[in-house]
DNA sequence: GAAAAACTTTACCATCTGGCTAACTAATTT
DNA sequence: AAATTAGTTAGCCAGATGGTAAAGTTTTTC
C-alpha cells in the first residue's frame, strides 16, 4: 500500500525539500539558484529534488546546462483533503464531547 | 532546525500511522485494539505509536495494564496553514500564469 | 580550442526506520 | 496460586535516507 500520500508527506516532512517548495511558489529557478542558500553539497540537494519530483510536487526540464524547476499543483489537493477531513471528524467529535460534558454539568446540577 | 513540521508530517507520512489516526478519529481505544487490524508484530506496532505520541498526535494513560490511546487535535492547524499558504500562493500564480497566457494569446490575434 | 559553468554519476558512509523474535513485568481471571 | 492477558524491554537485521568527495559530461563563454 505505497500510498501517493505516502510519497507526499515524505516529500513534505524534510526541511530543505520545504524551504525549496516555498522558493518554487515565488517562480520557476534553475538547479543552482535553488542550492545556493543551502549549506550542502550539490549532489546531496539534487537528491532532495529528485525526492520532491518522485512525490510529484515538481517537475523540471533541462536547455543547454541549465536544468529549471518549477512546482505542479496536483497532488496538494489530494493531502489536503486527507488533513480536512481528519480535522474535521475529529473537532467533530470534540464538539460531541463537549455537547456530553454539558448535559453531564446540566444532569449533575 | 528539527521543526514540528517535520515530525508532523513524517509521523502521518506512514500508512499504518494514517490508519490509526483515521481509527482514533471514531474515538479512543485500548493498544490491543489499535493493532488487531494490522498484520505486524506488537513491539513493531507500538514503535508506531511512539511516533505518533512523540508527533503530538496522540497522547494515551495506562490504567491497570491497558493503555488507552487518544487523538490530540493541536497539531493539525500548523500543518493545514502551511499547506493552505503554499496552495494559495501557487495557484495564486498559475492564475496570473493564464492571464499572461490570455493576453498573449490576445495579442498575438 | 581552452576554460568555466552547470549539472551528473559514482562510490562511499553513518544513522534512522520499520520490521522481527524472545524474554520479561504487571494486572486480571480462574 | 496458576494461568492468561496486555504491554514492555532488549537485541538484532535489512534497507532507506541524508550526507560526503571525486571524477565525468555537456554546454557556454572567452
Amino acid at each position: 500500500m505505497t500510498n501517493n500520500l505516502d510519497t507526499f508527506f515524505g516529500a513534505i516532512s524534510d526541511p530543505t525539500r520545504r524551504a525549496v517548495i516555498e522558493r518554487l511558489a515565488e517562480g520557476p529557478a534553475p538547479v543552482s539558484e535553488l542550492h545556493a542558500p543551502h549549506d550542502i553539497a550539490l549532489p546531496t540537494f539534487m537528491k532532495h529534488l529528485k525526492v520532491l519530483e518522485a512525490a510529484g510536487l515538481v517537475r523540471s526540464e533541462k536547455k543547454g546546462r541549465v536544468r529549471t524547476v518549477h512546482i505542479e499543483a496536483a497532488p496538494l489537493a489530494e493531502a489536503e483533503h486527507w488533513l480536512n477531513r481528519q480535522r474535521r471528524i475529529w473537532e467533530g467529535r470534540l464538539d460531541r464531547l463537549q455537547l456530553l460534558a454539558e448535559q453531564l454539568e446540566r444532569e449533575t446540577k
